[in-house]
Order: structure tokens, then C-alpha cells, then sequence
DNA sequence: CTTGCATCTGTAGTTGCTACAGGTGCCACA
DNA sequence: TGTGGCACCTGTAGCAACTACAGATGCAAG
């Protein structure tokens, strides 16, 4: 009985170290029920196990990908229950993928205001700011 | 002396109206010191003058055009002081426009990866979740 | 003078974390 | 066996940039 932590276990830093994700952020999943709860040693510091990283691998590649937690949560709910609807899933990707390309047309409009902007001053400094000039100009949309 | 409220001067429900910016916003950005306190009449509610619509419009604007409030305050700041450097917005548009292409590139990676994931799944439900199985593949990166 | 919308203040909630403060756990090394 | 010191603990507050109340007044028209 010499051990008392489980050796195949990770603590929370080892977890972040695997995972990239932040340790205040793993413990913030976890009270925001994202993550589970793990075990913990007598003395209290949390015992992660392979499924833990597993899990934790599978929020962070979906929060990149720039799905909410709210997507997420849902995400996991059904992998959680063995229901998994991949119709659901196609659904909510699809769905995401359209956010995705509309903020992408967004930024492209927002390039080129922001580019026509730049290019009236790109000759030097005049008296009359031309990008401030364009942004007090008319009152409105 | 009739009058106790100035004819040229707006409500704030007025100034939201012809800005777009909502109430609660405008309050805001009081608070945060963006917009300077208006007149007030005897009963406390706020006066606006055509100066606070053209600033609004251009606070408007510039968030629109996905400039932080930092970067507002800024460009204000030197508006204010009479003190437009025209180099110094040129500068702050430039880099602004950099970190517009950096999320739009971000974002087309992303639209990349999400395409593919969907179109695993493209061909009806099956068993196992494409879409899944790729989030929840190898650890990491 | 009443009706009722417009405003008022102040606080709390949103999203997704991050950053403390002030305390313990754990483990290797002597 | 003791101790140094990093890892970890809880809990709270802060970030951006608002939004959403609650509960109290202002103001103008009929």
C-alpha cells in the first residue's frame, strides 16, 4: 500500500500540458459541468484518467473549430447518452459552417471600407485626416 | 418661458433612433467616459445636441468597422485635443486591417475543416458520427 | 389631472475565460 | 525523517462590450 495516487492517473497539470487547454479553464469546465468530475487524492488535488483527456481533446478541438459551449454541451450530451444523431450533428455543423461564412463576408466588406479608408491617406500626412473625416461623415448608415 | 426643455436638443430615444446605437449603449458609453455627459433638463432626464449625434454616428461607425473601444477612444482622444495625426490613424487602420485578414484567413481554415467534416456525413445517417469520430480523434493537435 | 410612454439609476447577467490571493498537497532529495 | 519548493486547491473578481432587468420618476398630450 505504498502508493497512494492511481499511477495511471494525470494530475491537472499534466492534463493541460496533453491538452493545451489552460488549468484554470479545465477547472472552469468542470464547474460549468462540461467536464466531470474527477476522483482526487486524500488530500484533494483531481485525478484525471485517459477518458478525461479524451474528452477535454474533443472540447478543445470543437472550441477551435469555434463552436460554442452551448454547441458543445450539446455535442456531448449525445455521446454522453450513446444517441448519437448524426443527422443532428450534420445539422449543427452545417449550421455552424453558415455562421462561419457569414462572418467571413462580413470581415471581406470590412477589408475592403477599411482598405479604401487607408489608401485616401496612403500619399502622406494632410492636414485633414481623411480616415476620421470618413468616419464623421453623414450621420449615419 | 414656456419653454423649460431646449428645442434643439435630443432625447436619448431620439439619439438612439437616428444613431442605431441602443439606450442602454449610449448610458454606457457615458459611464466608460466615450461620450461626454449631456445637459440635462430640471428633471433630470438628458439633453442631446447635434455635436453628441455626430459623435455617436462615429463611434457607431468605427465599432461597425470592427474598431475596439480602446481604438475609439483614441481616435477620439485626438480629435478632442485638435490633434489629428494623420500617420497615427493611418497606422492604427493598417493595423487594423492586418488583424481583419488574420480572421479571415483564420476563418477560411476553419470553413475548410468544418466543409470536410460535413461532408462525411453527407451521404445519410450511419452507425458511427463522422463528424465525432474526427473531433474525438488522436489527442491532440 | 390623469394616463402612459420615455427616462432615470443601479445592479446583475451574458460568453469564455483569466488572474489573482491566500492557503495546502505532494514528492524528491539530503 | 524533515524540508524545500513547485503543483495544486478554493473562491472571488476582472476582462470586453454590452444587455436586461427592477423600481422609481419625467414629461407631454388629452
Amino acid at each position: 500500500m505504498s502508493r497512494v495516487t492511481n499511477p495511471r492517473a494525470y494530475p491537472i497539470g499534466a492534463l493541460s500540458r496533453e491538452t493545451g487547454v489552460n488549468i484554470e479553464t479545465i477547472r472552469y469546465y468542470e464547474k460549468i459541468g462540461l467536464m466531470p468530475r474527477p476522483d482526487r487524492t486524500p488530500g484533494g488535488n483531481r485525478q484525471y484518467t485517459h477518458d478525461h483527456l479524451k474528452r477535454l481533446s474533443f472540447i478543445r478541438k470543437s472550441r477551435d473549430l469555434g463552436f460554442s459551449i452551448a454547441e458543445i454541451r450539446s455535442l456531448l450530451g449525445m455521446v454522453d447518452q450513446h444517441e448519437v444523431s448524426c443527422g443532428e450533428v450534420h445539422r449543427m455543423t452545417l449550421q455552424h459552417l453558415a455562421a462561419v461564412r457569414d462572418k467571413i463576408a462580413a470581415l471581406r466588406k470590412l477589408e475592403t471600407v477599411l482598405e479604401a479608408m487607408a489608401a485616401k491617406c496612403a500619399r502622406g500626412d494632410v492636414p485633414a485626416c481623411p480616415v476620421i473625416d470618413t468616419l464623421f461623415d453623414q450621420a449615419g448608415a
